[in-house]
RNA sequence: GGAGACGUGGCUGAGUGGUUGAAAGCGCCGGUCUCGAAAACCGGUAUCCCGUUCUUCGGGAUCGGAGGUUCGAAUCCUCCCGUCUCCGCCA
């Protein structure tokens, strides 16, 4: 959630930063309008309750009734003024820091950097769904009949890399302080709120579960940055970082005809999860910091992958920098996306209320909320299926699973 | 699913209708003492909102959450959420 003050005193400032993530700046002027409204209410509702209280001191019971008989008419309309002010306010994106490119959608995003080199075939290299056919490690025909489209099974080696990916992305995280979590993968709505994931937009790409008023997640971040809702750190606590693991669940909703061969984009996958809560000071920092950690499992795996900043236009909406790791995916002969690493700044703190105290001053602060993908599971498999086949149709293991699947390479035994 | 207990400030924990935003202790911050530290002693120490101002003052809200009773609620009532204990079920 954006801070009111901030859209108080730099409207123009905050509309033409939100208008470059591609939301209309006028919904600022609902969310002021019905501030306005409520803070005159407010402040008349205040004095009254004072007079209240002074009726109460002298024991003037019939005034203090009186009174309190006006309040109560005109606390219940500001709180339906202050409701649509909440409501207005939660569909306001985070702003992006001034130096974040300006664009209008993906081809606004620069390219920072590539790392690796592409592999060079002397055949028609297959794309990932063909080649888990052939060795019988991925079927989604059958997963189409068992659970519909967009879902798959995952078998023998396919399985076993999954296993590798997580165990090899907790240990490298590990070694750095990040603290290994498994989240719940079902929220509720007030902590997915807050989190800035439930805007009446993403709602479409929820699933919900009526009966007990849950949703499922979309990623660990979701359940892993509530872990400290209401709280208040100590300033030495902090950095706090977290390496989860979770299924994701993404009903990829408005995605229709988009990569549905194979299981580049599923209902269902698992994925490993880095976040950190730190001092506002150091965001920016811990920001590079976690980047420089998806490089590092990017480069153990020894597959080709550039960095990406990414434009205004293209931004997640909670973020206020983002860069994302794409992955050369040979069969496409193209990069796509495997990792996004976000700094949401305090905007996520605000919703979900985490705060800390300052050794100095014992002043109180929101914190700064970040998180970035370890490993997508799927997606990796994806990336090592197309870059690591040979001729033969073998698929060889990257050097840093092999000891965690226990063999070099996958192939057709049956 | 059935029965019961409970939910108070950074923490522990008093408080059952009226200067209680809240005792006490711990912690934390500042000071005295000290070569320094510890101890001791003194003082301070919740969050949020609105207004005022320029950083001080005023008003208001908050004792899990939402309603209700009352002139007045942490304290009484209802519902919801959560935690714990016992029984049942279960990977």
């Amino acid at each position: 959630m954006l801070d009111i003050h901030l859209v108080r005193k730099q409207l123009n400032e905050v509309k033409r930063k939100i208008a470059s993530k591609n939301i209309n700046p006028r919904l600022l002027d609902t969310v002021l309008k019905y501030d306005e409204v409520w803070r005159t209410m407010k402040t008349d509702i205040d004095g009254l309750r004072g007079k209240q209280h002074e009726y109460e001191k002298v024991r003037d019971f019939e005034n203090a009734k009186k009174t309190k008989i006006e309040i109560d008419e005109k606390e219940k309309k500001a709180a339906l003024f202050e409701q649509k002010r909440m409501k207005a306010l939660l569909e306001v994106p985070n702003i992006p820091f001034d130096d974040v490119p300006i664009g209008s959608d993906e081809n606004g995003n620069k390219v920072i950097r590539e790392v690796g080199k592409k592999p060079v075939f002397d055949f028609e290299p297959k794309d990932h769904l063909e080649l888990g056919e052939q060795l019988g490690i991925i079927d989604t025909k059958k997963a189409a009949e068992v659970a519909g489209s967009r879902f798959s099974y995952l078998k023998k080696e396919a399985a076993l890399l999954e296993f590798a990916l997580v165990r090899l992305a907790f240990d490298k995280l590990m070694l750095h302080g990040f603290v290994p979590i498994v989240p719940p993968v079902m929220i509720r709505e007030e902590a997915f709120m807050g989190m800035g994931r439930l805007t009446p937009s993403q709602k479409e790409e929820r699933y919900h579960l009526q009966k007990d008023k849950l949703y499922l997640v979309g990623s660990a971040e979701h359940t892993i940055g509530p872990l400290h809702m209401n709280e208040i750190f100590d300033e030495k606590q902090l950095p706090l970082r977290y390496v989860g693991f979770s299924s994701c669940f993404r009903r990829e909703a408005g995605s229709y005809g988009k990569d549905t061969r194979g299981i580049l984009r599923v209902h269902q996958f698992d994925k490993v999860e880095m976040f950190s809560f730190v001092r506002p000071e150091d965001s920016e920092e811990e920001h590079k910091f976690l980047l420089s950690m998806q490089e590092a499992l990017m480069q153990e795996l020894e597959l080709p992958y550039r960095v990406m900043e990414i434009c205004t236009g293209d931004m997640g909406f909670t973020d206020a920098r983002q860069y994302d790791i794409e992955c050369f995916m040979p069969a496409q002969g193209k990069f796509r996306e495997t990792n996004s690493c976000s700094n949401t700044t305090d905007f996520q703190a605000r919703g979900v209320n985490i705060k800390y105290r300052k050794t100095s001053d014992q002043k109180v602060e929101f914190v700064h909320m970040l998180n970035a993908t370890g490993f997508a599971i799927g997606r990796m498999i994806v990336a090592i299926l197309e870059n690591y086949q040979t001729k033969e149709g073998i698929v060889r293991i990257p050097r840093a699973l092999q000891a965690y699947v226990g063999s070099k390479e996958i192939q057709n035994v049956d």
